[in-house]
DNA sequence: GCCGTTTTCGGCCCGACTGTTTTCAGTCG
């Protein structure tokens, strides 16, 4: 069995939270979390990583003995010394520190003087009053231990789409900005990163002196509750059960709040790292060289403190971008603005809502100078997709509208299902008419690693086939992706003079940014294509281009940054 | 456990808020 990264990262993780509770060196312990981040991060698989017999400790924060260890997890599933450290700590431990306002230290009280193993041992001795009673814990902690193991179920807390965070942070800020003396508002955070869902919203405000902004907040309806509040910084949550932190800074430290707060806690960590060589100290308010301060006003003063070009949020992953930083050679990152159309969307003639025309006029008014109509093909039945005969009808239909606009150009596609056994759902005979086609895998997606991957190869195999469209079939927080190995298919795609989508669909981003970097790095390019159903959702675009910033993307690295003319020719397969 | 214009030891990011304290530990981000 192939063990993935994100096994790996979650031994080191518990390890690291059992060792934590047995009171063990903290920077060892931080060394543990720092690979698990680490781990969950890479492009690669670890397991691949081994077998081409490449040396781990080139990561930063792996050394010999964590090189090791990933080795031993790769090659037998399991980690020695993570079993015999829950022969002394118990594994439902580690599950306890997820409970708010429990960690390590107060565990190993509930543990060494109360016997509470797991959940539900503690809500017993809850019960009998006997948590408040210990020393450190008190009534009110043991009030609020309760209140929290009542809504508390084991697993992931449960993060939101972008999208979707997007809407309720809209409306906060909206209400924020009207609170009289409040300056400037803005939502910081892995929302600012673009990171795919959000656990929490981080918000940042410069106000006046005099004005009662913490006091005002409290009356936003949107409210469900005060977890804390103080002069600088409240946290509040939500109804939608959202938590929200909104800080308040002086607007001489706006630059390093907004960088702290903006994270990620690791890029943070590694920036003051450079700071604190250079003698200097970096906090939320400012750089300090001892007392005085000397930057804060912008993130980019705080940066070249400490010899950094401006790194871009949706970067500040700690994934290399500040070793390539420190060499000025940050990629410039595609912006919406480069977009000059979009490669994948459906009309009403299969599963959509709007007619071509309305899906052209939509895609002018955005500034697209084309739009590609990418149908479902037949064997996906139930979004009414086209035989032979109706796409034959549909291409005729655009060859009509093509020479009555101006400036402007319908693709003609097919977004055409690849069958279980790597055939295309159309005939090459009708493929050949087309200007481009996209594959796509609709059904199966239980096949084995190996079969899927060879399903999807004999597809490209097809020389009329050219973008492999969400490439793993993800929905956030839905489905996971289907079992594939998506870095052959992209060695195999370039082989081939083939490209992924990057599905800019708000549930499915997919290419995900790991993955997007992953493309550029073996050269396939992407085409970023919203797989619009309507008009209107041809405006989603901008959470593709989000994606793809934080896979590094530049311009060229996307199809559909190029004119037709340019891109006609990528589309001729030898 | 990692790492090195402090290179094999001695450091390792930094501050706000809460509750239980009476000056601070624990938790969180």
């Amino acid at each position: 069995m192939k063990v993935h990264n994100a096994e790996i990262a979650e031994k080191f993780n518990e390890l690291a939270d059992l060792l934590e509770i047995k009171n063990e060196n903290p920077f060892r312990i931080r060394a543990y979390r720092n690979a698990a981040r680490l781990i969950k991060s890479l492009s690669h698989e670890a397991t691949d990583l081994i077998k081409k017999e490449e040396d781990l400790t080139k990561f930063p924060g792996i050394g010999e003995d964590l090189a090791e260890k990933i080795i031993i997890i790769v090659k037998t599933g399991e980690l020695p010394l993570l079993k015999q450290t829950r022969k002394k700590v118990p594994k439902a431990l580690s599950d306890m520190m997820r409970i708010p306002d429990l960690g390590p230290k107060r565990v190993k009280i509930l543990y060494d003087k109360l016997k509470i193993r797991n959940i539900s041992d503690l809500k017993k001795a809850i019960k009998q009053g006997k948590v408040a009673k210990l020393e450190g814990f008190g009534e009110k902690t043991q009030e609020k231990i309760e209140k929290a193991l009542a809504k508390f179920k084991t697993g992931e807390k449960k993060r939101l789409k972008l999208v979707d965070a997007s809407m309720l942070a809209d409306s906060l800020v909206k209400f924020l900005q009207k609170i009289p003396g409040v300056k400037e508002v803005i939502v910081a955070g892995s929302f600012r990163r673009c990171k795919q869902t959000v656990g929490d919203l981080d918000i940042l405000v410069t106000k006046s002196k005099n004005s009662h902004m913490m006091q005002r907040l409290l009356k936003y309806d949107g409210i469900k509750s005060v977890v804390s509040q103080g002069e600088t910084r409240a946290t509040v949550k939500l109804h939608s059960g959202l938590q929200v932190d909104i800080r308040v800074v002086p607007q001489e430290s706006y630059g390093a709040a907004l960088l702290y707060f903006t994270g990620s806690q690791a890029h943070n960590i590694e920036v003051r790292k450079l700071a604190q060589q250079k003698s200097l100290k970096i906090n939320e308010y400012g750089v300090f060289k001892g007392e005085k301060c000397i930057a804060g006003k912008t993130e980019k003063e705080v940066y070249r403190c400490v010899n950094l070009s401006y790194i871009e949020p949706e970067l500040r992953e700690d994934r290399g971008e500040i070793a390539v930083s420190l060499k000025n050679k940050l990629p410039k990152l595609i912006t919406l603005k480069d977009i000059k159309g979009d490669l994948h969307c459906h009309t009403n003639v299969s599963d959509g809502q709007n007619s071509i025309e309305e899906m052209v006029r939509a895609a002018q008014k955005l500034g697209y100078k084309y739009l590609a109509i990418t149908e479902h093909s037949k064997h996906l039945t139930i979004a009414n997709g086209l035989n032979e005969k109706q796409l034959l009808q549909q291409i005729k239909k655009i060859d009509k509208l093509n020479p009555k606009l101006k400036n402007f150009q319908i693709l003609k596609s097919i977004e055409c299902d690849i069958l279980e056994d790597g055939k295309l759902d159309l005939s090459d005979d009708v493929l050949k008419e087309l200007d481009f086609v996209i594959g796509a895998i609709h059904s199966k997606f239980k096949l084995s690693s190996a079969k899927q991957t060879e399903r999807i190869l004999r597809a490209m195999d097809n020389k009329y086939f050219n973008i492999l469209a969400h490439p793993t079939g993800r929905l956030i927080n839905q489905r996971d992706a289907y079992e594939i190995d998506l870095e052959k298919i992209m060695w195999e795609a370039k082989d081939r003079g083939c490209f992924m989508e990057l599905n800019a669909q708000p549930d499915r981003l997919d290419l995900d940014d790991v993955h997007c970097k992953m493309a550029k790095e073996s050269g396939v390019k992407i085409s970023i294509a919203t797989d619009a159903h309507s008009a209107a959702t041809l405006e989603y675009m901008h959470y593709g281009i989000d994606q793809a910033r934080r896979g590094w993307l530049s311009a060229r690295d996307v199809l559909n940054t190029r004119s037709w003319f340019e891109l006609k020719k990528l589309f001729i397969r030898s």
